[in-house]
DNA sequence: TTGCATCCCGTACCCAGGTACGGGCTTACG
DNA sequence: CGTAAGCCCGTACCTGGGTACGGGATGCAA
């Protein structure tokens, strides 16, 4: 909704499509579907049809794009974006189940989430470091033998999520 | 391959796939399509032509898993699965300049990746825990506005690499 | 007004990463 | 031995995340 904050008067009436998507480095149809995926919410027409965003839009795109980097899908951005957004959201609506189990707490899982990426990538981390100081000859031996004490098993114990069936073994 | 007639059922010289399969959680063609894309180095046979994997295969998988969920593609784990075994892989060689550059400095690389990524994720957390603890209302507006003095300017001042995607080409 | 850059929409196509399928061998078990 | 799992191979198909049209409508400037 427009915030219309203090009186910004004379804004102008916002940004085009291809202002935000050269601000934001992407590609205007990214936009234009990201929009139909509900990560961007609809923005005012002009008259004649035409998009235009407000500037907290670029930044949105980035955030976006950040969070994908790390391996979120673009789900689980909508989810984070939603964090606090969804107060006008409501239009999308394919998920509202979750949506009304407490934003706080789905803001929760999310940063547990993403704890445990960082927790993973610590492991990997210290695993390729230990690897290259010790001059490891392989990975994957390294995690599997005891040519060297790597945390390996951090990664390679943790239940893969959807993957399949879950099956246990060691 | 002398199986000792350890305990009755001679351990077999080899794991099949569906045994691998089901120890990492993945689908059995998941295996061969890693094979074929040179992730797992194609096993041993039996007389008859079926797979034969060593144990190590399983931890394989589940190491390449867990770096696709920290959002790194397939080729990007072949690299870092490389780091060590290439000694014996030049088989899939399709970019062999890089591999012939100095192995120590591509796991360096990877490891400053690693290393950006993890910033990354820190930065999100703790954009998300601030959201979170000052009750928020919108991340991205936390993002633009002074609502609050969250570190969102790391993220959303990086510099994306174009419109294309990051196509970097360590 | 004309004219050119932008947009609009819908649909089609692309790549990565898997999955599924089908016909035909191998293996294991009673 | 016979038979059912289990596997093999090649190919087709599916989802996610975009991109690329194409043809018609704006926007705006001179």
């Amino acid at each position: 909704m427009t915030i219309a904050t203090t009186a910004e008067t004379a804004a102008p009436e916002g940004l085009r499509s291809g202002q935000v998507a050269t601000a934001a480095g992407v590609n205007i149809e990214t936009l234009r579907y990201y929009e139909r995926r509900g990560l961007l919410a609809e923005p005012d027409r002009s008259p004649g049809g035409h998009r235009l965003y407000g500037a907290e839009t670029v930044t949105t795109v980035r955030v976006i794009k950040a969070a994908q980097r790390l391996g979120f899908t673009l789900e689980e951005v909508a989810d984070l974006l939603d964090v606090g957004r969804r107060s006008h959201a409501s239009r999308h609506r394919r998920r509202a189940r979750e949506t009304d189990a407490g934003l706080q707490q789905r803001a929760r899982a999310k940063l547990a989430e993403v704890e445990e990426r960082i927790a993973d990538l610590h492991t990997i981390r210290d695993t390729l470091r230990a690897a290259l100081d010790a001059g490891c000859d392989d990975l994957v031996a390294c995690a599997s033998n005891d040519c060297c004490p790597i945390p390996f098993s951090t990664i390679t114990t943790r239940p893969m999520p959807a993957a399949s069936q879950d099956r246990r073994d060691t």
